[in-house]
DNA sequence: CTTATTTATTGGACTAGTTCAGAGGTTGTG
DNA sequence: CACAACCTCTGAACTAGTCCAATAAATAAG
């Protein structure tokens, strides 16, 4: 070990493995831990970010940095729901729903949707906690045309429980895009974490048993909650 | 904009947007863009960063900041090789191997493929470029037993090629997980980053057309040159 | 007991520098 | 011409602070 930072680390790594602070809890403040450490604020930020970079520690905007769980493994190919999947993993699950709307579409989601004219869209935004812990902001669009009264149903924790239930939609088919980059605001708002802040972005696009494109949504991991894991 | 950070930012992006920078351009030093926006190095660097995570540039250890080139879709399910799906997106693609050995397995590669006894391995490392920037690092771990001789074969551009032609084997089955994480030491070195950078990490094991584990790989991608497209 | 208000604490944003190590080009020598 | 020595430029690593905005807990008012 050359430089500070990597002592740092390494020091800090160790504690975090062997357990001395444990998943979730916060560990001591940045000052607090540079006078421990014997170096500036600065240099404490940087070894701080790197443990977060590796998906050890994580922070919440002015609140603290925190000791991460364990990744939850997703399969985005499964059409298991949010919920199951948590559960099966022997983690609890929760969902917020954060605005519902009826818009009509902006030239992005437009895109995204291969709508060839002015149309409206719902748009749902929620974010979804794994064990108290906010790691999600999931935004779908829906085509409204294929969803009429959408917004006079409650909403249930799982969309494609709704689909299946009230308009016999399947989803039969899904691509979807996988994009390390940074929060935008209104997700870095929502998830408690600085604006530009690493994200994992998941874009996907559904299809039902028709063939017909029924709506796109758009994913906000926070990096260290989770992994992608694929069986063919 | 209220920061200056945002600001900064907002001009940069602007620029590349612009076009005033071009592809794989370096940028100023940040010691010249300090100056340029009348700020510290450490808010420029800031700043820098920021820019990074969002996979608009990249940095080379030492040699500066540069503007990334659009991202490569990457689908880990096609069995396409590397050189012909960079190829096929009017790309130019080149491999360089940096080490070939064979050694009995870490405890860590004989969990992934599932070892029961102490075996030996052969380890290929190799660096791929797109356009003469290399982005990818990628270590191959095949079981020695089912690969014979096989230092003594000049390795092609496709390790799946060599599998068919010399030993019979097709991929028929593979498993693999994305992790967002940061390098570790040996893969900065390599892809010319800093240690600690952001990185996605692919792992993958790779099943024969009998079901039999064959090998597994680890792929270390520069965030910023790749985006996963799947598409069920 | 509830609801504002204050206050301490946190990370975020910023200034103004220094020192160090690696990458790359230039230059001088055999 | 080949090759080593040097020199300059780059980002990496570091010091030593200030000020600000949001959070969360303690406190006062209704």
């Amino acid at each position: 070990m050359k430089t500070q930072l990597r002592s740092i680390k390494g020091i800090l790594k160790e504690q975090i493995a062997g357990g001395i602070y444990t998943c979730q809890q916060k560990l001591p403040s940045e000052r607090e831990l540079s006078e421990l450490f014997q170096t500036t604020r600065i240099t404490m930020k940087d070894a701080l970010i790197a443990l977060e970079t590796e998906g050890l520690i994580y922070r919440e905007e002015r609140r603290g940095w925190f000791v991460s769980p364990p990744r939850l493994r997703y399969n985005p190919l499964s059409r298991s729901h949010f919920h199951r999947m948590v559960e099966e993993q022997q983690r609890q699950a929760a969902t917020r729903v954060l605005k519902i709307e009826t818009e009509l579409a902006s030239s992005d989601i437009g895109k995204v949707l291969e709508l060839k004219s002015i149309q409206p869209v719902h748009r749902i935004q929620r974010v979804r906690s794994i064990d108290n812990r906010v790691v999600l902001f999931v935004e779908n669009c829906l085509i409204a045309a294929l969803f009429p009264d959408l917004l006079t149903h409650e909403l249930p924790q799982s969309l494609t429980a709704l689909y299946d239930k009230q308009y016999g939609y399947q989803t039969a088919r899904s691509r979807f895009d996988v994009i390390p980059t940074a929060a935008p605001e209104h997700v870095a708002k929502a998830l408690n974490l600085a604006e530009g802040q690493q994200i994992l972005k998941i874009c996907r696009v559904n299809y039902n048993q028709d063939g017909v494109l029924m709506d796109c949504e758009f994913e906000y991991w926070r990096p260290d909650a989770v992994m992608i894991q694929i069986d063919s």
